[in-house]
DNA sequence: ACAATGATTTGAACCGGTCCAAGAACCGTG
DNA sequence: CACGGTTCTTGGACCGGTTCAAATCATTGT
C-alpha cells in the first residue's frame, strides 16, 4: 500500500526523537508511561504499524530464518514432491518452530542454485543432497553456515547423514543369510526425464555410478556385503529409474518392469529406495508374482506407506525426521562444524523369504 | 564467518567510490572494463563475496519470497504433516519456481502468528484456512498483501477457495440417489489432542460447527442435499475426530469405531475429509464390514492415496495444486484483490453403492 | 538550596547497499 | 582549440530501524 508512515514520522509527529519511539515498541519499560500513551496514541493515529522489519534487519543481522535449498533439478516443487524430503523437512520444522525460526524454501533450480544462496534472506542453509562444492564455496564466502543432508563435505563443514553403507550391506546380508544368490538392484535414475535404464552384468570391474551419493555409498554397502559372500557386484543387473510420485512414478514401475524382463532369474530385488521397491512390488503383483515366495524385495528408507504395502515391505529405516531435526538445530545452534552420522536398522517385514526350490 | 568486509571496504581499496563498486557487481556493462577487472580483483583478494542482502533489500524493498503462515495450532510442521497443505504447498512452490520467488514458511503458532505476520521477511502472505480476522487487519496495517485459503475474507482481500458446499451437495445427493436414507457424517476434531466426539441427533435445529469454516460450508452443502431430500441434518449423528496423519490418526480411526459402535443403523458415511473417510474405511475392513455393499463412505478432497485405498474411495476432487498455484499467483502478480472459487468433481469409485436390502 | 543519584530522552553513528543528478574525462569535429 | 555529445565516476541522500554514550530531568539526602 502506499505506506509511507515510517518511525521517523511518529517521532516528527510526537515531537520525540526516533530513539524514543524505537523504544516505546521495542523496549517499552525504558519509556515513561505517559510519554509512551502518548507516542502510541500518535503511532496509531498516523496508522504505524510497529518498526518495519526491513530496517530491524539490517541492524540486527539476524534474519530469523533458516533456508532450504533442495537437491538440483527438483527446484523447491521438490521440497513437495517427495516424501523422503517431506519427512526431512517435517523434522526441520520441528525445530524452527521451538526456536521461533522460519524455514525458507529459497528457489532457484540447477545454475540459479548459487544465486540463492548469495541473496536467500536467510541465516544458514540446509543443501539438499547433491554433491557440489562450489555452493558449499559460494556459502563460505558469503559467511554463512550451512548444513549439508546425506553427504559428507569434509571435516570443516556440517552434515547429517546416516550410515549408509552400513544399513545396505545389512539388507544385503539379510538376502544372503536367507540363501539368495542372484540379485538385482534398483538405483534411481541419473537423468531425469529419461526413460528406464538396464545395465547387465559386466563381468568385469564395474564402475559404480550413482544419482546421490548417499546410494553410491548404498552400492558400496551392497558389493561389500555380496563381496564377502563371494558374490561380485559385476554379475548383478542394476537398473536405474525414476525416484517418487508424480511424473517419475510410472518410470518407476518401468524399471521394475524392464528388470523382471531383463533378469527373470534373480531371486532377490535390492531397491536403493523405497519408492522403488514398491514400485517393484506393485509390478510383481500385477505379473503375478508371488513376493516373498518367488522374489524376495528389499528397499530403503522405510517410507511411511512402506508398512502398509503388500506384503509389508523389508526395508532399512533410516530416521529421516530425525536426521532433519538434528540439521536445524546444528545451524540454529550455530557451533563448531559437526559431522553427524545417525544409525540406521533393518526392519524385517514380509517381503523377503528363502529363494524358492 | 568473521565477515567484515564490505562494498565500502573495497571501494576504499580500490580507491574508488562506493557507487562504483556497487555498479561493478549489479550493472557491470556501465563500468569500464579495465576498471572493473581492477575492483574484481581487488574484491575477490579481500574475500568480498558480492552484495550483501541486507542492504539490497533495504533499498529495494523487495523480499522476494511470499510467506506461508499455517493454520493456528500447527505451526509450521503442519506444511509437512497434513497431505492437504502439503499439495497445496506443492502448487505454490511451483509457481514461485517460476518466479524465482522463494517460499517461507511462518514460524509462530496460536497468538504469536501476529508476530509472524508483523516481522517475517516477506512480499506477502497466504494465510492457512481459519478465521481470524484479526490477522488480516495486521497484515494490513503493515500494509501487505494476503490470500486467503480456504476462506472468504470480504471483497477487498483475496481468497482462493472451491465449491465446499457444491461438492457436499453433490457427494450427499450421489448417496441419496443410490437410495440412501441413514448417514452419518464424520467431521474434523475441532481441538486437538482430545477424544473424537459423538454428537447424537438433535431432533431440533441442529446448530452445525465445524472446525474450519470450509468444513462449515461442506456441512451446509451436505444439510440442504438431505433436506431437499426429506432427509433433516438435526437426525444424523456426527462424530468430530482428529484429521491427518501423525499422533492424530489413531484418533480418526477412533472417530470411526466411535460412529460404528453408535450408529450401527446408519448405511451411508458422509466424512468430509479423505482422511476421516479412509480411517473409516480401514476400520469397518478391520471389523468385518463390507464396504460398499453393506456401508458407503464419501469422502472429501481426492487425496493422493484415495483412489488406491480398499475399496477405491468415492470422494470430491479438489483442485487443491490448482489452489496453491493460483494462491501464489494472486500474490506475485500483485493485482487488486480478487475471490477465486475453483469447480470441485465428485469421482465416483467403488465405496459407495445402494444400500443393502 | 545544592549535589549526588537514578530515570529518561536524545543526537549521531551505523547497518550495507542503491540510485540519481552532477561533475570529469574523453571523443570527434568545425 | 573550443565545443557539443558521450561515457564514466562520484558524492551524497536515502532505505527504516537500533544502539550507546552523553545530556537532561526528577528526586532524594543533607
Amino acid at each position: 500500500m502506499k505506506d509511507a508512515v515510517t518511525l521517523r514520522d511518529v517521532a516528527n509527529a510526537a515531537r520525540v526523537s526516533k530513539a524514543t519511539v524505537s523504544n516505546v515498541f521495542s523496549r517499552p519499560e525504558r519509556v515513561r508511561p505517559e510519554l509512551r500513551a502518548r507516542i502510541e496514541a500518535v503511532a496509531s493515529e498516523l496508522g504505524y504499524a510497529g518498526p518495519d522489519p526491513k530496517g530491524r534487519l539490517l541492524s540486527s543481522g539476524k534474519f530469523n530464518a533458516i533456508g532450504f535449498l533442495p537437491a538440483g533439478a527438483y527446484g523447491i516443487c521438490g521440497a513437495f514432491s517427495s516424501d523422503y524430503v517431506r519427512d526431512f523437512l517435517h523434522g526441520v520444522s520441528e525445530v524452527c518452530e521451538e526456536h521461533g525460526a522460519s524455514l525458507t524454501l529459497v528457489s532457484g533450480m540447477d545454475d540459479k542454485r548459487a544465486a540463492g544462496i548469495k541473496n536467500a534472506l536467510v541465516d544458514g542453509f540446509i543443501l539438499g543432497s547433491e554433491e557440489d562444492a562450489a555452493l558449499v564455496a559460494t556459502a563460505k564466502r558469503r559467511g554463512v553456515p550451512i548444513v549439508l543432508m546425506d553427504e559428507g563435505g569434509g571435516p570443516d563443514v556440517s552434515s547429517v547423514r546416516i550410515a549408509e553403507a552400513d544399513g545396505a550391506r545389512q539388507a544385503t546380508q539379510h538376502l544372503l543369510d536367507l540363501g539368495h544368490r542372484r540379485f538385482t538392484i534398483m538405483t534411481v535414475l541419473r537423468q531425469q526425464d529419461r526413460a528406464a535404464v538396464f545395465h547387465a552384468p559386466t563381468g568385469s570391474r564395474r564402475k559404480l555410478v550413482a544419482a546421490y551419493s548417499a546410494e553410491l555409498e548404498r552400492l558400496a554397502g551392497v558389493a561389500e556385503a555380496l563381496a564377502a559372500a563371494g558374490v561380485s557386484i559385476n554379475d548383478v543387473p542394476i537398473v536405474e529409474s525414476g525416484a517418487d510420485r508424480g511424473a517419475s512414478v510410472g518410470s518407476a514401475t518401468e524399471g521394475a518392469s524392464l528388470l523382471l524382463d531383463k533378469a527373470a532369474g534373480a531371486t532377490a530385488v535390492i531397491a536403493l529406495a523405497d519408492s522403488l521397491a514398491l514400485a517393484m512390488l506393485k509390478e510383481a503383483h500385477r505379473r503375478g508374482i508371488d513376493v516373498p515366495k518367488e522374489l524376495s524385495v528389499v528397499g530403503f528408507d522405510d517410507a511411511p506407506n512402506a508398512a502398509s504395502s503388500n506384503p509389508p515391505l523389508t526395508t532399512v529405516a533410516q530416521p529421516t525426521e530425525e536426521k532433519g531435526r538434528v540439521a536445524a538445530r546444528l545451524l540454529l545452534e550455530n557451533g563448531p562444524p559437526r559431522q553427524v552420522v545417525l544409525p540406521v536398522e533393518l526392519r524385517i517385514r514380509s517381503s523377503t523369504a528363502p529363494p524358492p526350490n
